[in-house]
DNA sequence: CTATAATATGAGCGATAATTCGTATTTTGT
DNA sequence: ACAAAATACGAATTATCGCTCATATTATAG
């Protein structure tokens, strides 16, 4: 690698041009990660694949690392864009049936690009600012327990906070593992049944 | 990186001098693992806090990749062990006891080692050979089917694959992310409530 | 039209890390 | 005791990769 970084603040895109290179980046990296691997997502490579010179790449990102993260904050908005506005109906709705929403969102989300998906839980390592990559589910956890709070009377659990811990946490593995590791499941019918049980499991959990 | 490896089958230890280099090389790459992190863990740092060179390294292990594959499988026998045993008694015992000892033990083998298993949760890049590394719960899962149909006619649920594929990813879910990514959870009240509530969510779920 | 700022270029630097291989040491069988 | 086999060594090789910077091109403002 190189001597410490000279050139630490990075621009912001002012002008026309200069916005479709940033996008370009982010593009190539998204497709490079889904088609060839997180290991060939070099950063020359990267702006091969986006049409651009490495330096460039480097006028608008301070590192690989910031281009990935890029990545993941493009596809995170993608999903809430998908899963936000269905969420507010929710809560006027009974358990059941505002359970089994929340499941089929979940498994939505999971749908909105499946390859990125695996590929950012699977073969990115989650260090220095990709920790937190598993914040994945933070906002959901918010929303969930405001949900949880907005029945609490109907509800037979009195740890919402516990409580809301362990439906995200099942519910986003059950459609994340459905979805990315057997996709044979993908049929129509037999991700209704996944739905179906998923309801079950967690709207009788709820329910006491 | 060198050129194409000429070194193809790697020796088997056969005296004890070398089953002693062998197990210092896993050792030492589960150490760097969990007190360095994975970027940290060459091949050449390895051997260093192995207290071996190299050369002895690559008379063993064909890659990285390798060595990194053995402290998973060492890791993974580890948690059978503990496993193995605590589930032949479950069988004969009355659901809502024998979900509330599959959950407990499935904590208790996430307690093994948990900074070890965080590194190799978190931070490997599963490409290649650890491209496998989601199997971890592969036994589980065929010894929680294995438990549902030996107590068909109790449960109210039809399809046991479907019913495992859910419970299974749950449990292994709620935790894996409850040890690892909340250690303030670990006092043993916390731990209490979560099996309680997580023996509730399958309980309830398996019984109608 | 021209000066100035914004953007783009890409060869190449410096660093690192995986892997090899010729050689040295130790163990084993006889 | 001695030869052969096993094991250990580690400097050197080689590929790769992140990143910089001197220079060129394009846009904008006055």
């Amino acid at each position: 690698m190189a001597r410490k970084p000279l050139l630490k603040a990075r621009k912001t895109a002012s002008q026309e041009r200069s916005r479709a290179t940033v996008d370009a980046l982010v593009e190539a990296t998204a497709r490079i990660l889904v088609k060839e691997g997180f290991d060939k997502a070099s950063t020359n490579r990267i702006a091969e694949v986006a049409g651009v010179s490495v330096g460039s790449l480097y006028q608008y990102f301070p590192s690989k690392e910031a281009l990935v993260a890029a990545v993941v904050d493009r596809h995170q908005q993608e999903i809430t864009e998908t899963v936000r506005g269905e969420l507010a109906k929710v809560s006027a709705m009974p358990i059941d049936e505002a359970v089994r929403q929340l499941v089929a969102v979940a498994v939505k989300a999971h749908r909105v690009d499946p390859r990125l998906h695996h590929v950012l839980a699977e073969q990115i390592p989650r260090v220095g600012k990709l920790e937190n990559l598993a914040s994945f589910n933070r906002e959901n956890f918010v929303l969930f327990r405001d949900f949880l709070e907005n029945h609490r009377d109907e509800l037979r659990v009195d740890d919402l906070e516990l409580a809301s811990f362990i439906c995200v946490t099942s519910i986003e593995a059950f459609t994340h593992n459905a979805v990315l590791h057997h996709s044979r499941m993908l049929s129509n019918e037999k991700m209704e049944a996944l739905i179906d049980e998923g309801t079950r499991l967690v709207a009788g959990y709820l329910k006491g």
